[in-house]
DNA sequence: TGCCTATTTGACACTCAGTGCCAGAAGGTC
DNA sequence: GACCTTCTGGCACTGAGTGTCAAATAGGCA
């Protein structure tokens, strides 16, 4: 039927659920106290195998954070060519921030726990730092130049960086404030707050 | 003579040694081929006591950032009042990357060790983090609103991570450029964009 | 100087993350 | 069904980081 085997089937529900099972963990016991071996057990796979899925505990919360770096780039290819940039970065934001599908309650969970946790942080920036590379042949292009050019290249890392920097911000605001204050409020604020100030 | 005692006094040199004999060891076998024993044996102390001074290997290398954060604070709070604030923010970066007393050749050795190894790297970041944390009362004050008001407070976290994440995009530049740029160049290119572009 | 207290050190044992390896199980193909 | 490829689980290992405790050492005091 599909052209997808088995084998690639069976591992992302096997992944999914794995997820799913960790989450819990983390959210019950906390996300340091909970080991590879407890996630193994609540989730009947070896430790060997959770290990070899996720490599780190890290990559347990933030996996899909990876992908992510693709999904802004496309989102923010397909804004206008004649919107002006920072708008256009904000838009990307506040749409990716919109996505549906996303439990407010769990997300606020995560983000508290992410937050709290200091090498969770790390990784999401580690994260955030590789949307960087991702977009600035984007952002270079809509800067009038060429991705080879190092001063283009500058001045689009710097932008993005700004842009991501922003996205940082808000984020730890709502989360700061449980979630009352809606993120395309405070995404637009601090956009905002940095075309002003500079 | 001094009021310090000789365990303080010890410690320091200590640390002092300690680090020293590390970023060889870094700097000639790489950072994660480097490991606690080799650093205890090279330093003639104990595995022990060098966990104890340091905690981790991360720290070794980035310990004397965590410092900087007052540093920052008070270069930028001596900046005149009528500066606005955006150039404040860049001559205070400036003068902080034009401290004597740094090795070029050796600074630059560091950074690419820095940049090359992503546990590093996201440690480098978290400090700029704490960074970010440390001026929000000096720019909060600069942006005319007292650092109790959220708004407020958002509005100089943003351009605080900004002005951070230039840092960060110029020092890699730099050190990808292997130095031959001035880091006050690009510190200056990178501000300007951002200025620009939003 | 000798004694007492507080701090530091080194050693040992321990938990846990992460890697390498290998035999066996299970999917895919002919 | 035979054969190849991929995945799994188990085992052993290295290295980071923590807790604990006895021995060593500094500072203060009689």
């Amino acid at each position: 039927m599909s052209s997808e085997g088995l084998w690639s089937r069976t591992r992302r529900t096997a992944i999914a659920e794995i997820t799913e099972v960790a989450m819990e963990l983390f959210l019950a016991k906390g996300f340091e106290a909970t080991t590879f071996d407890d996630i193994a057990a609540a989730s009947g796979v070896s430790r060997r195998s959770v290990l070899r899925y996720f490599g780190t505990k890290e990559d347990i919360v933030l996996g899909r954070l990876a992908d992510e770096g693709r999904r802004v780039r496309t989102v923010l290819a397909a804004r206008p060519d004649d919107e002006p940039l920072w708008t256009a970065l904000l838009n990307t934001m506040v749409t990716l921030s919109e996505e549906p599908g996303v439990d407010r309650e769990r997300l606020l969970k995560v983000s508290e726990m992410m937050y709290g946790t200091p090498s969770l942080r790390a990784r999401s920036v580690e994260k955030h730092l590789q949307w960087q590379t991702d977009l600035i042949p984007e952002v270079a292009r809509r800067l009038g130049g060429g991705p080879d050019d190092d001063l283009t290249t500058l001045r689009a890392t710097a932008v993005i960086a700004g842009a991501v920097a922003c996205l940082d911000v808000a984020g730890e605001t709502w989360t700061r404030r449980k979630g009352v204050v809606p993120l395309r409020d405070l995404l637009t604020a601090a956009f905002d707050s940095l075309r002003d100030a500079t």
